[in-house]
DNA sequence: ATGTCCACTAGGAGTGGA
């Protein structure tokens, strides 16, 4: 099974750029953030002609969460218990077949803009949150997969420039040991599990050219339980699909994709 | 070089968020 998640950063003006990524990667299932857009006006027949069924957690203007499939796909819950009025920022699925199945979860994590604002301890408390409501269904001997974009940084090999930023925003001490306590749950950072010491990026601000200068941070996860670890065959962070395709914008997230073998 | 892009409201450009 291939899966992948993705900041699309603006469902509808990406749907071109989405459907040229599936064509060429076909992915199985695939976790979508930052749609930016409602249900009711979701473009589910753009997927279906591509043979995937989505269920959807939308939003006016920001957030916004979805899992793509084109395997069997069950909707299990929708938003992020106690956090829902921070955004629609959570959506779970179960999605294969018996014997095959993942527990599937993509989140679009808060951004906290900067640590001197509001956000930021509100960013915390939804980390915590999503600790207390993860540990009540991550087990060793399941497939459990949280995917999305965390917007933490969790080490300096992660970010361009530790140096410069160690201490702010996506940076800091508070926000890494929030990652960790998911970790700790009893999850693996896929990529890192197959490529320890690589410095590679998931995300490249759209200003200054910083995608042709390297300048990029790696905020786009997806954590697997024992289970997804012992089907991992292979991680890749889609970088060429952070670049303009026949003339459209990419979104400034590149997707990260896994293949995992049967179950 | 905070240099781009998205969605919204408004009314065909400006604002807020990332």
């Amino acid at each position: 099974m291939k899966i992948a998640t993705w900041n699309v950063n603006g469902l509808r003006a990406r749907i071109d750029y989405i459907r040229l990524w599936l064509e060429d990667r076909q992915p199985d299932v695939v976790g979508l953030q930052e749609l930016k857009v409602t249900d009711e006006l979701f473009p589910h027949d753009v997927f279906e002609e591509l043979g995937y069924k989505a269920v959807t957690h939308g939003q006016k203007s920001w957030n916004g969460v979805a899992v793509l499939s084109r395997v069997p796909v069950e909707w299990i819950e929708s938003g992020l218990p106690g956090q829902s009025e921070y955004g629609a920022r959570l959506i779970r699925a179960r999605v294969g077949t018996d014997g095959d199945s993942v527990d599937f979860t993509t989140l679009y994590c808060p951004n906290g803009k900067n640590t001197d604002h509001d956000d930021f301890p509100r960013k915390l408390e939804w980390f915590d949150a999503l600790r207390e409501w993860a540990a009540g269904f991550i087990r060793a001997e399941e497939s459990v997969l949280l995917c999305g974009d965390f917007n933490i940084v969790p080490t300096g090999l992660d970010s361009w420039n530790e140096e410069e930023f160690h201490g702010s925003i996506f940076h800091t001490e508070d926000e890494r040991s929030r990652m960790r306590s998911i970790i700790e749950l009893g999850l693996s950072d896929l990529y890192r599990e197959l490529q320890p010491r690589e410095q590679a990026f998931s995300w490249w601000d759209y200003r200054g050219g910083a995608f042709h200068r390297k300048r990029g941070l790696r905020i786009d996860f997806l954590l697997g339980s024992k289970r997804i670890v012992e089907r991992l065959k292979s991680v890749e962070i889609d970088r060429d699909f952070r670049k303009k395709k026949d003339g459209l914008t990419a979104s400034d997230h590149a997707p990260v994709i896994a293949v995992l073998d049967e179950a």
